[in-house]
DNA sequence: CCAACTACTTAGTGATACTATGTAGTGGTA
DNA sequence: TACCACTACATAGTATCACTAAGTAGTTGG
């Protein structure tokens, strides 16, 4: 049910500031698609990265391995502000589609 | 993006009354989903029948062949309904995403 | 020193939709 | 009557995207 939906998530999570990718699978936790797991979201990472749409920046941490930090470029914020046009169109299709006829 | 709630659709349509295949495909297209085609739909159908979701008959027609009509059975029902939990959830989750912090 | 947590990577698989193509009935029209 | 448009179903092959599972490695606390 996610197909699709779960790459603009984490589009979304990378554009409200620099992240890495087990932040962003903590938060896409907290926000209740728990069972999204690491090696989801670092395929997805890997995907935006060919894809161009993300930064990316090694950088030290001080809880454990280095942290390959995340943001978004141009091409990325134009793939986002597609991603929400393209979830506005679903869900109104989608309520259009499930209030009819009651 | 429509993966996981294309499947969804057709069985809300197939729910509101008996209906085939090239019927489906015209009503999402009229609902929006404008590049669906029928191979696509025939191929969830299969799917819905191999999964026991619904029964059906094959009835003549005054325009063409005759028509496959579906219809949802007891477990179709309960697919349905438990599509739109999911669906509730996802689009709650999404709106929550999008509106924080702005 | 080892367990728990942090952090990244990737090969393989599965689910779902899309592409492309084929078959066939019916009706209109040139 | 020959052909085209529309109706209607079917399916093999492909692409996309997420999930499974496993591995590597740094840091901290008991």
């Amino acid at each position: 049910m996610l197909k699709g939906v779960l790459e603009g998530c984490v589009l979304e999570i990378i554009n409200r500031g620099e992240t890495y990718g087990y932040e962003i699978t903590r938060r896409l936790n907290a926000l209740g698609f728990t069972d999204v797991v690491e090696g989801t979201v670092y395929t997805i990472l890997v995907r935006l990265e060919k894809n161009n749409l993300v930064d990316t920046e090694k950088k030290p941490s001080d809880m454990g391995p280095p942290r390959k930090f995340f943001v978004l470029n141009d091409a990325g914020r134009e793939e986002l502000r597609k991603f929400w046009e393209k979830w506005a169109f679903l869900s109104s299709k989608m309520n259009e589609l499930k209030e009819r006829e009651r």
